[in-house]
DNA sequence: CCATTTACTTGACACGGTGTAAAGTTGACA
DNA sequence: TGTCAACTTTACACCGTGTCAAGTAAATGG
């Protein structure tokens, strides 16, 4: 709290005018970065694509190329999951946000017949949501040494080789 | 510290006289849990199987099998990663010791011409290295309320489809 | 113009957790 | 009997979070 007083200016007494508590200043952060980034309308795009196939890759790209953006408050908030509650409540409806996506995604290769026929609908969403987890993200380019390309086209191929069957043609 | 010393029945200071510091603890918790789960010989037992794919699965079902034997301590450890460089690199040298494994079974699937063929071994590694993360597991198991079977069934299917090629006939 | 309100300041303090330090107790072993 | 090792109790320093009180400076408004 004292070092963001001190780079924003004001004494870290002032801080607490503004935020009753550290998670609170963090939970605020989630939101202004959200609306400024416009995570939901990003999302968004990713259901024009026509095919459910097309809409997966997409969706990936999206959110994959998110996750740098709120690496930083990421860390920040899940730190802190085990000593406040709320941080905790507010990381995981963040979270729940990217997990209706990945049951969208899921959704449209389900219309479309692409779905590998001996997946669930629930099965394939958790395993997409665990795919596409910030924590999946630092293993690869932070921990790996990854570029953010790399890191889209690889989960890319891999949601694809879990998710996707041929449709008819699959044995 | 003090939780421990009360569990463990004796004072607190007793505890430092053991254990200079909470993250010194947790690295011999470590290595004690280590030698008496045996994990290195657990390991050593996945490589034994003939096949780069039987490698594959066993060694999946042998570190995945370990995860939730060591799974408190993990978050304990990895919540201090930030705070504590010695805890971090005790956890680190851990998780090396599971992609020196990754790393063997991408090399068994090369030995037999299973490796999809426009995979990279390290690439390859690294991606098996992410799928098998603790992170994964507890989002899968404890999040989602997979059952440890599930998960171990799910990443294998998971960890085929992203690695295997049919050898000789792949397109 | 004066009074109030708003946003901030400084300074002090409580609390919890880690880690240090010192002096005292207990029991075993030589 | 003396010494050593393991432990005890007590006290304290440090850091970060969060609270509280009193004061200041500038804007706002009757």
């Amino acid at each position: 709290m004292s070092d963001i007083a001190k780079a924003v200016g004001i004494s870290r007494q002032a801080l607490y005018l503004h935020f009753p508590t550290r998670a609170e200043l963090l939970i605020a952060t989630t939101r202004h970065i959200d609306s400024v980034k416009n995570m939901d309308a990003r999302l968004a795009d990713s259901r024009a694509a026509s095919s459910g196939a097309d809409r997966l890759v997409s969706f990936i790209k999206v959110w994959g190329g998110y996750i740098p953006e709120i690496h930083g408050l990421s860390v920040a908030l899940r730190s802190m999951r085990d000593s406040d509650a709320e941080a905790a409540a507010a990381w995981d409806d963040r979270m729940q946000a990217v997990r209706h996506g990945c049951a969208a995604a899921v959704e449209a290769l389900i219309a479309d017949k692409m779905l590998k026929s001996d997946l669930d609908r629930e099965v394939a969403t958790d395993l997409l949501w665990t795919l596409l987890s910030v924590e999946n993200w630092e293993r690869l380019v932070r921990d790996c040494g990854w570029s953010q390309t790399e890191y889209e086209n690889q989960i890319r191929r891999l949601a694809e080789a879990a998710l996707l069957g041929s449709g008819l043609f699959e044995k």
